[in-house]
RNA sequence: UCCGGCGUAGCUCAAUCGGUAGAGCGGGUGGCUGUUAACCACUAGGCUGGGGGUUCGAGUCCCUCCGCCGGAGCCA
């Protein structure tokens, strides 16, 4: 008998199929009883009747307990009464595993700190096996996106050295008994040195910032995606960012619909992101925000709150742009008609997600780069390799990073970012 | 690091002014051929996070430790 998966079972009505997968529910009379099963690529209704199965067998379905593991052959039925056109009359069923004990996670009424503790078993719930899905879409869509714009995948290291934006926050890891090195923060110097020999590249991995940051935008261990991109100037840069999210979203809505439908989302919302995105600049920014009651003054970061105002009065992601340079990274490009601001540019996702993007022409003129790291302090000394890209046929060149789980935190419209990774590491988190 | 909140049955939560520890769900047993968070009956289940204190008496008040949650700063 053929093993099919639940997703395909339209093609298989009144044909005889093995399916294999687990209970997902259950609920049983004297001599009929229901298994919502589920394989992995859906969820599927199994009918077992005592009349059909025989009286051995169905003794031996009524002791699966929710998540056992089972086989089930029988024949598939078109029927109005289940909730997705088929379901599965049963012929016999076999149990693989019952476990023992009951399965912790039984109704949709536990609080997140037990949730988080049964992690590896909540992924099983439906939920999460939606945004998973979509996690999953927007993941291809970013390589997708890439790839068909002639990038290069560049895969950056883990281990680095001391180097990044700021030496504060960085993971140390004891390298034999050659020292210390660090949990990559950013991909970013790496990247910039293979733009000078790839043109244009990304990458898409984890990275790390020893952040004691307690939010539902937060997370210890999170995956990234920046692109680099040799000549690209502010608004080539400003233009492919707005290319990538809008393509994530047409990407998700055309092939992740149903799993943004199925976790309740207002596809709608997704629906009004429209190109080209808002932008406005830091100082129109300051003075919306004063204008409305905010004593935020020119020269300070704007704080989450600031942010979601801002976003709020959008439908599509709003660009900040030119933030004046002591509030930012020591590689910014200064803007030539003034150096109290800095070409860069931050994506504020709509509906108060916050900052997906953070993004910036890099300094390429040498003198520049080193009067800047002197500025802030840095160990030019460790910086050598990357101040030799500006040695060696320097040119303007930018690029940005994308945090993956707040994107699809954003996307799926997910009150928490932990929801977004399977396994989300979070201050004092690591289990399981 | 700072501010705030929570911790009671396996799970989610009640418990009035400090006065005998309760419910729903889940579990067990029995019943039911169309259930969708199935239903009906019966049933078992507790060191109230740990330690200390106040009191005739503490789940409740105080101190302390632990765990978790939310927010700020910082960032993506």
């Amino acid at each position: 008998m053929e093993w099919v998966y639940i997703k395909d079972l339209k093609n298989y009505v009144e044909r005889d199929v093995e399916l294999r997968g687990w209970v997902r529910r259950k609920r049983s009379s004297g001599k009929i009883s229901f298994i919502e099963m589920r394989d992995g690529s859906g969820f599927v209704q199994v009918v077992i009747e005592k009349s059909t199965v025989g009286d051995d067998n169905f003794a031996q379905a009524d002791k699966l307990r929710l998540e056992s593991s089972l086989i089930v052959r029988g024949k598939v039925r078109k029927d109005e009464r289940a909730p997705n056109g088929v379901e599965i009359l049963a012929n016999e069923v076999i149990p693989v595993q019952i476990p023992s004990e009951d399965f912790p996670i039984q109704k949709p009424d536990h609080s997140i700190e037990y949730l988080m503790d049964h992690r590896h078993l909540w992924l099983r719930a439906k939920r999460q096996f939606h945004v998973l899905r979509i996690r999953d879409a927007v993941m291809k869509a970013i390589r997708k996106f890439y790839w068909e714009r002639d990038f290069v995948q560049v895969d950056t290291p883990i281990f680095t050295g001391a180097i990044g934006e700021s030496a504060g926050n960085l993971f140390e890891i004891d390298y034999f008994d050659y020292g210390k090195v660090y949990l990559a923060q950013t991909g970013q110097l790496y990247l910039e040195a293979a733009c000078m020999a790839l043109g244009k590249v990304f990458n898409l991995g984890p990275t790390f910032r020893a952040e004691k940051s307690k939010t539902r935008r937060h997370l210890i261990e999170f995956w990234m995606n920046e692109a680099e991109v040799a000549y690209y100037e502010h608004e080539d840069n400003i233009r492919l960012q707005e290319d990538l999210v809008y393509y994530i979203v047409q990407y998700v809505l055309n092939n992740a619909y149903d799993d943004l439908i199925a976790i309740g989302r207002d596809v709608s919302k997704l629906g009004k992101v429209q190109k080209p995105f808002p932008r406005m600049t830091y100082t129109e920014a300051v003075e919306f925000l004063q204008k409305h009651g905010s004593d935020i003054k020119w020269g300070n970061d704007l704080g989450a709150d600031e942010e979601t105002t801002l976003s709020k009065q959008f439908d599509s992601p709003l660009f900040v742009t030119h933030y004046p340079r002591h509030v930012k990274a020591f590689y910014m490009q200064p803007d030539p008609s003034n150096p109290e601001v800095v070409l860069c540019d931050d994506l504020l996702a709509s509906e108060g997600y916050g900052e997906i993007i953070g993004a910036s022409q890099r300094i390429h003129d040498y003198d520049l780069m080193i009067e800047r790291l002197e500025e802030n302090n840095l160990p030019i000394d460790k910086y050598d390799w990357y101040l030799d890209l500006r040695q060696f046929g320097s040119v303007p060149h930018s690029g940005f990073g994308l945090g993956v789980e707040r994107t699809i935190a954003w996307i799926a419209g997910l009150e928490h970012i932990r929801e977004a990774i399977p396994f989300a590491r979070t201050l004092y988190r690591i289990h399981p």
